[in-house]
DNA sequence: GATTATAATAAGAACCATTCTAATTTCCCG
DNA sequence: CGGGAAATTAGAATGGTTCTTATTATAATC
């Protein structure tokens, strides 16, 4: 029932990014976000932003999650109906889920390549999202480094 | 707690397909869905086979489902966590959401392409599943006829 | 700087697609 | 036909997400 006193700029995140105001808890989320490359769900953020804002409530979470994923700010990445997770990575990628640890990976297309280049669209199709998730096994030695 | 005495085999309906034996609720589901290319949701498909199997339960609708899928008899489609829907297509394909009617509809790859082909994977990756979902809008006279 | 309006947050209840459980029925195979 | 395995049913349970309501923080205005 009570919210901290929560000085909201203090560090050196702007006061907004693409029009969001940059409250204390989206701050902290998008922070978390930005440093993690293991795609997290809702809770796992919650889990973890809940050490430095201890009051924060896991609808919060939701909240900034979900503004931040309409100002375009991260991406939602859904596999299947498991639970949603999020990505920081704007450019356009698909994910890759490796059946065997369990980890999932940004995939880049080939150099060049758009998707949307290589499907077979009706003439004057708007695209506003796409999409692209796979299951599967790495090869043992590939990490996927860059 | 009583079922139909479900007669299995009166159609023409292989008693198998893919090692699945077609039990008569299993027929039902796949029938429909080979008749139907709204991709439709198990509730839709449970409401529809009620008409002729007045006492299907959900839960058979969802294993029958569940079954098809494993046995690679249809897909099952995911938009964001919205209910899965299913597919009877087994071509390599994506699927378009037209936010404006609401509707899905395949989209193929351009001729020759292949998505494997155009992602920037690891050598020996192994690739067990793809889903490629788009959102957008379709012009106003397209309407994917082939 | 104080006041009011608007937006964001917190806590927990509610939602709903899906899965699970237990009992019953059907199918398969001798 | 009989026994065991598989499938079906109905309803309860699950769990990620959303909703509701009250409270708190921020922005706008005086």
């Amino acid at each position: 029932m009570k919210a901290d006193a929560t000085s909201t700029h203090e560090s050196g995140m702007p006061e907004e990014i693409n029009g969001l105001r940059m409250t204390r808890q989206r701050q902290e989320v998008y922070r978390f976000l930005m440093g993690e490359r293991t795609h997290p769900t809702a809770n796992e953020v919650f889990m973890r932003i809940k050490e430095t804002l201890p009051n924060v409530s896991l609808a919060t979470v939701y909240n900034c999650l979900e503004a931040l994923v309409q100002h375009k700010i991260v991406r939602q990445v859904n596999f299947d109906r498991e639970p949603s997770r999020y990505c920081p990575n704007l450019d356009e990628h698909g994910h890759f889920h490796d059946e065997t640890t369990g980890k999932i990976h940004d995939v880049k297309f080939k150099p060049g390549i758009h998707l949307a280049d290589v499907l077979d669209l009706p003439p004057n199709t708007v695209i506003n999202d796409i999409e692209i998730t796979l299951r599967g096994q790495l090869a043992c030695a590939s990490d996927f480094s860059r």
